[in-house]
DNA sequence: CTAGAACCTCACGTTGACGTCAGAGGCAAG
DNA sequence: CTTGCCTCTGACGTCAACGTGAGGTTCTAG
């Protein structure tokens, strides 16, 4: 498949899909002319990038864990690399359900009990 | 307090306790030479802010937000917009516990079952 | 064969939340 | 009074993940 397709189907700009190859994070071949050409598991791979993007990866951070998730083996160090992320990851998850539940206490407070008082 | 207890206080920056005060977000009274002074209502405040901001809320939308936990009440359109937010962070937490899981998955599979193909 | 969509490679622009530096004034201690 | 740290206001720098436009090639439908 050409890049257009692969941005359709995974809704990432043809601009982002570049950059992840620039960052080394998406591999594709290239036709005679000098056009990518991706295979369906690039798919997959773009959203496990967006994945690993929204759980605020970096890119490099990605690009140092991408190949062990491919080679299907970790080395100590990436493995103690992965961990520390999810910690993050879990840190980040506690934070937010905090986060939510404040705003949710903020949400009952300022509902009521006292309707008439919306005069702000 | 000064603004340099503040930032002791809160582990945040002397520049960005200026940022906030600039994007709206902080108030401060100023001394007769100009320098700000703050309560220690300060601290809870910003701390409140680097929650919000840990949570992907802009400078623009707190600034939305703050008066109306300020005044205990919320309009029609505030409230619609907290919810809002909560809604969001709730995805959030979602995106992100599934994340980790795959992360975990990662782990596992590529710490084992064959430690001695830990050559990568 | 040709028009137009899709693709290519530079390369500069954008945005938010600050960092950092310059130049100048303020404040408690000795 | 002066040394040294704190504070002030600009104002430019930074960084990541792209957006956007130029200028040119390639592919495909009719």
């Amino acid at each position: 498949m050409r890049i257009g397709d692969l941005a359709n189907q995974t809704r990432v700009s043809v601009r982002a899909l570049r950059y992840y190859e620039e960052q080394g994070l998406l591999v594709s071949t290239r036709s005679e002319s000098g056009q990518r050409r991706y295979g369906n598991a690039a798919v997959d791979r773009v959203r496990l990038i967006q994945q690993l993007y929204g759980a605020g990866l970096s890119s490099r951070t990605i690009a140092e864990l991408l190949p062990c998730v491919d080679a299907g083996v970790s080395t100590p160090e990436s493995r103690a690399r992965l961990a520390a992320e999810r910690d993050r990851i879990n840190a980040q998850i506690a934070e937010l359900t905090s986060t939510r539940d404040r705003l949710d206490a903020i949400i009952e407070v300022t509902s009521g009990p006292n309707p008439q008082c919306d005069y702000v």
